[in-house]
Formats: structure tokens, C-alpha cells, sequence
RNA sequence: GCCGGGGUGGUGGAAUCGGUAGACACAGGGGACUUAAAAUCCCCCGGGAGUAACUCCCUUGCGGGUUCGAGUCCCGCCCCCGGCACCA
């Protein structure tokens, strides 16, 4: 009651009126023409969110509020700022919450949506909500298809058989966040593996340029790192080891056969293997296919194949369960066959193990039990021998091995390249296979193709029509989109397809090419891929006809600068670099990085807990800005720590920001009201000003928001010092300062210190004047051996003997220099000095 | 196991190039105003000792080292969080 005083601070009255002016006004809002005639474009984005039943989460609300103080920021600096966001809103969670409710998919997204927009209005984002995307509307994936369709015809997809993830007691396909070690995330049941055919974007083609282009991007340390470890470059050779067939063998010992091999093996056939350790080689005794690989079942000796087929099969079921666990004995079954390790001369087993991988390097390894972990564990169990063939720092030729020596060293046991250094010793070995044509140098990668196929219903159709004359063709571009159609029955079933595959009148289809009686594909494509060009599409909804507008994604692309979370490190950054580095190949666009500039937030905990809905400790919005208001709740959200490290919400922390924002008002409403201005202005606080302007025109563009609202408090509370009036100039450039993070108040502020139209277009970011920043005097640190016993307060700029006096003048200064001499003075200018005596 | 990021008061967190550790807040305590409460304002607030303004000692996960001086640099540990995980 006593609150309805004419000058008191209201944020939900101040905050609708702003809001409604905002939206009445299109502020934040750009025109097709000024799109095209922006003369200072900054591109501004931040991770669109997955449009859930529960609304916005806090995670969303602190990630737009540090992008949209950013983008605020760079506005008040006299840029123009595109702030767009969308909706990420096909894609397996909204399928499998409306699965789980047992509503269409297609009419709980249009709600998520609407309610997601609520929500994001009211926090006071400057978004463009003229330019939204929402990825699982037509207008939208329309283009996704067109994008599919240009990696096709580029022969950047390809369609081969991969396993899947299969749930039997589901009897469903599982995506890869469904599988929680190795077991189905709804029943618990161990998952399978199936193989079927599917669609991949040969992204591995990319995986050099996608490496070498994170020197030259401006991102966090932390995700280049984890880019670079994800594309896992190794350098190496791959080796080839020629295969002596059972007959060479029968009735002979191993090396009397191979007494016919002698010096000519180039027609034997062979087994080729990639290793980092060329130098090695001499070590190899035996080797190791995936069970899953094609010459596996070529090889086996006839008394070993059934054996072998037995350890292939419990792979296959195993496989993902298995490889979850760490401390799992090597399990393997012997071929029967043997090869011949082409350095030592000798013939050696062959095995099949699920420790080796067969989408890695060749799916074969040539195993060495001394100097790899995995292969002298392996090697224990079965007896197989473990020579030494590097000796490390203090070792020798006979040094016994108690486990795999990993490390680099000399080589010895390895016939004429005894003695020679690792990295010399793997040269020469290499060179010396290769004029035998045994070896060749070679890089691999770690990073595998993209499985852009789903076998579900929630997502955009690959747009391909499969004819039995003319193969997989893509469908003709005026005949985009492909439309999702309308399925009641959703629910993938254990046909191992999508559901799609039950709606014939769909599927069923002419042959683009050939007229002929055809069928769609079924499956529809990733979500990963909807969210890999979103940020292309933003600036050019405007046209229905072509993806991006030309012109305008010149002038705003790439992005300036996205603020996103450090868990889309890996997939998202990396499928959207890759994308964009595909378009610009087929001369779609003439960059190949789409982000100039990425910036990783951190995650909010609260109470020193990770919020979870099970623990039912989730910040839920809505109540938080009613109670105190979107100002107060994205002051407090950028003030709880350092924004790309995240921070502690503690429920009680947010009378701080609140109690700032009520005095700011009170503060700048009584110097409005009194309007008198000061002869001259009060030294200290003007100092306190200036300081303050330089300190946030440093931090803001650093996104370090916790201290530089630090230094807003700090000079509001100099502005009202013992009880002190502040005046109109001490606190209008306050006000812009605060702006970013308190848009509307700053809005109401800046109107009532009698402006016209809003902050953001009539402010100027103030600048400081580095004179006026300056302290002029100084309290600089006396240390006595480096103990502080006392300060002096000088004019700045002082000299050692002048300062070097005054410290002598101080009695507890003195008193620790009696009895001693003074062996030593250190002076650093304006901090401290330091007697060093004894 | 590997790769990142951390460990500072009761709490969240500050601290530039190695230079006064604990900015700014929260919580707590005391006081002013008030019939009262809320709100607001003022003061105190790492630990210990000497009972005065004050002075001294200790203190940034642990143990060493470099330095006039270390939260910060170096070496060796411990613990926590995130990611990857048999990648040859």
C-alpha cells in the first residue's frame, strides 16, 4: 500500500509496459530492406533451444540472458544487432515425451512452442521474432531436404550398412542417448546390435580442413580441444601382412613352410593392419581381426571355423555391454590361420578379439603384447609370447617386461635396426616394407562418418525415391519439401523401419527419372542435421523461394558470435562446421566457418547441487520473475559467477540483485526529482564513474558479467555514500551501463531522465577518460622482509625516496627496521615497497 | 586409463605481469526509524592471542622448491566436477 508511492520501483508494471512498447514498436526487429542495408551488421546467437513440455529451463534462460546482454551490449555501441531465436523441435525427445502422453507429436510441438515464446518474452531477450525457425515446420525442412539433396548429388552421402542400436524386448531401434551403458534406458534390457542399411555424410572426407581451421577460429580453448580429440588425428603406417593358407602348412612346421615364400611374396594375399608404432614390428607375434571382419570367415582353418563363428555371434549380441566395461578379461578364439610378419620372417597366429575395433583404421591389428597394454593382457591369457623390441631410459635387450613398456626408446631384438631411436627406427622400417611394398605411410582419424538416418517417425523424410531401374534418386527440388505425413500410429515397431513404412499411400511412389512404379525412402533424417544450418536459414525466412538470400547472407554471415553449451562441443560445432564447409565447396556460400567467434557458458547448479527432475530441486521460472521481476532474475543469473564457468543458485542470493535494482531506481528517481547539479563535480565520484566505464567496456565484450555488475554496485554504492544525494549526471551514464542486463528498467529510467525512444537506439555506450580514471593519490604496501607493517598514502607517481620517507616516518614501520641494516630496497611504482633486512 | 576444468571465509564468489588475500553480494550479529512488523538506513563480520585506538601470529586442498615477496610459477601427491573411453 505504502508501495504505490509515485517513485517507487514496480518491475512488473515497469516490465509489461516495456514489453508491450517493444512489441508495438517491432524495436529488435529488422525489415527485409534493412537487412540488406545494415551498415554495421553484428550477428548474434545463441544455441536455439528443444521446444520440451516443461517450458523454459534455467539453463536456456542463463545461456539467452549472457548472448542477449552481449548482443544488447554490442547495440549500445552503435552496431545493429540480429538476435534471432527458433525452435529445435523435431527429433527423438519430442517423440518420445508425446509417445509417452499419447499425443501427436505434431500437436504438442505448436503448444510447446507458444508457450516456450511466452516464456521468452517475458525474460526480455531482444529477439527478431520476425526471423524464427521452427525446424519441424514444412517452410523449414523443406530446405533440410534441399541440403540432403546437395551432399547427394556432391557424393557426400552415401548409403551402406552400419549396425544399429536394437532394444529385443522394445523390439525398437534406439538412438545412441537411449543406449545408458549399454543398456535400453527404458526397460533395461542389454541392446543389440542389427545391421541395416543406412544414409552417412562422409564428413571423414572433411576431417583435415574441419582440424587445421580450429587454429584460425576465435573459440573456447576447452572446445577446440575437445574438437581436435574428437577428429583424433594419429599419424602412423598401415602394414600388410601376407597370409600362408592351411595347405603351405599342412604337414610341415610353420617355418619350413614358409621356406617356399622366401623373398617373393607379392602375390600371397594380405592382411593390413594401421599402427602408430611402426618400430615395433619386430615384436608383433600374433594378430587380430574385429570378429566382424570380411575375410574372417576366408581364413579360418575348417576345425577352427565353428569355434569362430560361436565367438562372432556372442559378439554381435555382447558387443555394446561388453565394450562398456573397463576391467573385462580379453576374451578371443584362434582362426587357425597364420601370416607371415614380414620383418622378422616368421609365421604368426591370427585371432579374432571384440577388443579390436572394426570401424577403426583397417578393423586388424598387429598385436605386440611388450609394448601395447591391451595385447600383453591379451597375450597372458593365452600363452602367447611377449618379446621385448624397445628398450626405455635404464633398460636393455633382456630387461624382463611385467607389463607393456608404451613408452618410446631404442630398439632392440629387431634384426639391423638394433640400436636406432623410435622415431628413426619407424621411418627406416617403413621405408624398407615399402620398396617391398608392405607398407605405406598413413594418417587416420578417429572421427567416423555422420548416420544421418533415423528409423523413426518425428523428423524430416530423406528425400530419396528408390527405383528398381535407376537406384536410389533424389527427388527433383520442385517437388521439396517431402512432407512428414500425419501418422497416428507413430510408435516404431520391430519391423526395424520407420513407421512411415506402414503408410503405403506415402511411400508409394513414381521413379523421378524413370516414371516407374517406385518407393520413398522411409527413414527420416537427424536431428543434428536440422540443427547444423539453422543459423543460415535466420536472416533469409523472409524468402520462400531459396534457402539463403545471397545478399543478405553476405552482409551477415558468418556469425559474429554464438554462446552455446559446452555439451554440443563435439556433434552440433563440428556437423555445422562441416556443413558449411560442404556449401561452400558446391559454391552455396563463400565461407567455410560458420562461426567466427564461439563462446561456451557453464552450468547452473543450485544449492551446490545439480538440479534434477527426480530430485525435484529445478528452478522453475515463471514464479522467480513474478516474484521479483526478469531484471532482478537476469541480474542475479550473470552475478551468481563467471558466466563461462556457471554457478550456484542459492534461492536467498537474489535479494542482492533485487535490493541494487530498488536502489538504482530510488537513486535515480530522487536525483530526477531534486534536479539540482553540483558547482563542480565531486572528484570521487566522478574518478568511480570513469573507472567504472572503463572496467565494463572491458569485461562486457569478455562476457566476464559477474564482476563488471560487481563494479556497478561498487559505484552505486560511492554514488550514495553517507546517505549522499546523487545527481542527474552522476547517474545517466549508470543507467546506460546497466542497460544489458536491465533492459526494461533502463528503458524506464532513461525515459523519465526525459528522453525520447528507447535506450537502445538513443544511447551512445559511454567512453571513459583515462585522466579522469586516474587516482591521484596512492596507498602503496610497506613490507618489512616481505611482511606488510604499514601503507603510506602518496600523490601517484611518487618516487622511492620520497615514499621510501614517509615509510620511515611511520612508528610500526621503524620499530620492525631497529637493531637490523637495510640490506636491500625493492620499490614497484604506485605498489608496494619492501625493506629486506638481517 | 586418457583429455579438459577446478579446490580461497558460514555461503556464492573477487584478486591485472608474482606485489596490501577475501572486492561485490548472501547469510548472521548489533543499532536507528516505527505502537509493531515489513521496507529502508548505519555499523561489525576468516581464525587465534594480548582485554584500549592498536599490535602480533596463523590462513588460499597437502608436501617440497624458486623468489625480497607465491592463491598466482616449478616438482611430487590428494580430492572434486565435466567429457571420451579397448581408437592400435
Amino acid at each position: 500500500m505504502e508501495q504505490d508511492r509515485p517513485d517507487s520501483y514496480s518491475p512488473g508494471a515497469v516490465e509489461t509496459k516495456w514489453q508491450q512498447i517493444w512489441e508495438e514498436d517491432g524495436t529488435n526487429r529488422f525489415s527485409p530492406g534493412e537487412l540488406r542495408s545494415a551498415d554495421a551488421p553484428f550477428y548474434n546467437l545463441m544455441m536455439f533451444p528443444y521446444p520440451s513440455a516443461e517450458g523454459l529451463h534455467v539453463g536456456n534462460i542463463y545461456a539467452f540472458t549472457g548472448a542477449d546482454v552481449h548482443g544488447r551490449y554490442q547495440r549500445l555501441t552503435g552496431k545493429q544487432v540480429f538476435e534471432p531465436i527458433g525452435f529445435d523441435a523435431f527429433g527423438i525427445h519430442s517423440e518420445n515425451f508425446a509417445l509417452k502422453q499419447g499425443i501427436n507429436p505434431m500437436d504438442l510441438t505448436p503448444r510447446n512452442v507458444a508457450n516456450f515464446t511466452r516464456q521468452l518474452r517475458r525474460i526480455g531477450g531482444m529477439f527478431d521474432w520476425d526471423h524464427t525457425v521452427n525446424t519441424s515446420g514444412p517452410e523449414y525442412y523443406k530446405w533440410t531436404q534441399w541440403i540432403f539433396l546437395q551432399l547427394f548429388n556432391a557424393g557426400l552421402a552415401e548409403r551402406k550398412e552400419a549396425p544399429v542400436n536394437w532394444c529385443p524386448s522394445c523390439m525398437t531401434v534406439l538412438a545412441n542417448e537411449q543406449v545408458i551403458s549399454g543398456l535400453c534406458e527404458r526397460c533395461d534390457t542389454p541392446v543389440e546390435q542389427r545391421r541395416i542399411a543406412q544414409w552417412f555424410f562422409r564428413i571423414t572426407e572433411y576431417a583435415q580442413p574441419l582440424l587445421d581451421n580450429l587454429a584460425v577460429i576465435d573459440w573456447s580453448d576447452t572446445t577446440i580441444k575437445a574438437q581436435e580429440n574428437w577428429i583424433g588425428r594419429s599419424e602412423g603406417a598401415t602394414l600388410h601382412f601376407p597370409i600362408l593358407v592351411h595347405d603351405d602348412l599342412a604337414g610341415s612346421a610353420p617355418e619350413t613352410a614358409l621356406a617356399g615364400v622366401g623373398e617373393d611374396i607379392g602375390g600371397a594375399p594380405l592382411i593390413s593392419v594401421f599402427t602408430t608404432r611402426p618400430d615395433t614390428i619386430f615384436g608383433a607375434t600374433y594378430m587380430v581381426l574385429a570378429p566382424e571382419h570380411p575375410l574372417v570367415d576366408e581364413i579360418s582353418s575348417p576345425d577352427q571355423a565353428e569355434e569362430v563363428r560361436a565367438y562372432q555371434e556372442q559378439a554381435s549380441k555382447l558387443d555394446l555391454v561388453a565394450r562398456q566395461k573397463d576391467d573385462k578379461t580379453k576374451t578371443g578364439v584362434f582362426t587357425g590361420a597364420y601370416c607371415l610378419n614380414p620383418a622378422t620372417g616368421k609365421p604368426i597366429p591370427v585371432w579374432i578379439a571384440d577388443y579390436v575395433l572394426i570401424e577403426y583404421g583397417t578393423g586388424a591389428i598387429m598385436a605386440v603384447p611388450g609394448h601395447d597394454q591391451r595385447d600383453f593382457e591379451f597375450a597372458r591369457v593365452f600363452g602367447l609370447p611377449i618379446p621385448r623390441v624397445v628398450a626405455g631410459p635404464g633398460e636393455n635387450a633382456d630387461t624382463p617386461l611385467e607389463e607393456a613398456y608404451v613408452g618410446h626408446g631404442t630398439l632392440v631384438n629387431s634384426g639391423d635396426f638394433d640400436g636406432m631411436a623410435w622415431k628413426d627406427g619407424a621411418r627406416a622400417i617403413v621405408e624398407w616394407l615399402e620398396g617391398r611394398s608392405l607398407a605405406e605411410a598413413k594418417v587416420n582419424y578417429r572421427l567416423h562418418d555422420w548416420c544421418i538416418s533415423r528409423q523413426r517417425y518425428w523428423g524430416p523424410p530423406i528425400p530419396i525415391i528408390y527405383c528398381d531401374d535407376c537406384g536410389p534418386v533424389g527427388v527433383p527440388e520442385k517437388d521439396l519439401p517431402v512432407v512428414l505425413p500425419r501418422v497416428e500410429d507413430f510408435k516404431p515397431d520391430d519391423s526395424g523401419v520407420s513407421p512411415l513404412a506402414r503408410v503405403e499411400d506415402w511411400y508409394k511412389t513414381t521413379c523421378p527419372s524413370c516414371g516407374t512404379e517406385a518407393r520413398r525412402e522411409t527413414d527420416v533424417s537427424d536431428t543434428f542435421l536440422d540443427s547444423s544450418w539453422y543459423f543460415l536459414r535466420y536472416p533469409s525466412t523472409d524468402r520462400e523461394d531459396i534457402p539463403m538470400d545471397p545478399e543478405i547472407t553476405k552482409r551477415w554471415l558468418p556469425v559474429d558470435c554464438y554462446i552455446g553449451g559446452e555439451e554440443h562441443a563435439v556433434l552440433h560445432l563440428l556437423y555445422a562446421r562441416f556443413i558449411t564447409m560442404a556449401l561452400k565447396d558446391m559454391g552455396h556460400l563463400d565461407f567455410e566457418e560458420p562461426f567466427v567467434k564461439f563462446r561456451k557458458h557453464g552450468l547452473i547448479i543450485r544449492e551446490g547441487a545439480k538440479m534434477s527432475k527426480s530430485k525435484g530441486n529445478v528452478i522453475v521460472p515463471d514464479p522467480i520473475i513474478e516474484e521479483f521481476g526478469a531484471d532482478t532474475f537476469r541480474l542475479y543469473l550473470m552475478f551468481l559467477g563467471p558466466f563461462a564457468e556457471g554457478g550456484d543458485f542459492r534461492d536467498e542470493g537474489i535479494q542482492g540483485p533485487f535490493g541494487f535494482l530498488h536502489r538504482l531506481h530510488g537513486t535515480v528517481a530522487s536525483a530526477i526529482a531534486s534536479d539540482t547539479e553540483r558547482a563542480a563535480p565531486d572528484p570521487a565520484v566522478e574518478r568511480k564513474l570513469h573507472q567504472t566505464i572503463k572496467q565494463l567496456s572491458e569485461q562486457l565484450p569478455n562476457l566476464q558479467y559477474n564482476t563488471a555488475i560487481a563494479a556497478l554496485m561498487e559505484y552505486l554504492n560511492a554514488v550514495r555514500a553517507g546517505g549522499r544525494k546523487a545527481t542527474r549526471s552522476e547517474v545517466e551514464d549508470l543507467v546506460v551501463l546497466v542497460a544489458p542486463f536491465a533492459p526494461h528498467l533502463a528503458e524506464e529510467l532513461w525515459d523519465r531522465l526525459g528522453h525520447e525512444g528507447s535506450i537502445f537506439d538513443g544511447a551512445n555506450w559511454p567512453t571513459f577518460d583515462a585522466e579522469k580514471a586516474a587516482d591521484d593519490t596512492i596507498k602503496i604496501a610497506v613490507q618489512v622482509n616481505g611482511k606488510l607493517r604499514g601503507t603510506v598514502e602518496t600523490a601517484a607517481g611518487s618516487e622511492q625516496d620520497a615514499v621510501v620517507a614517509l615509510a620511515k616516518a611511520q612508528e610500526n614501520v621503524t620499530r620492525h627496521l631497529a637493531g637490523s641494516a637495510i640490506r636491500r630496497v625493492i620499490f614497484v611504482k604506485d605498489r608496494l615497497l619492501n625493506f629486506v633486512v638481517g
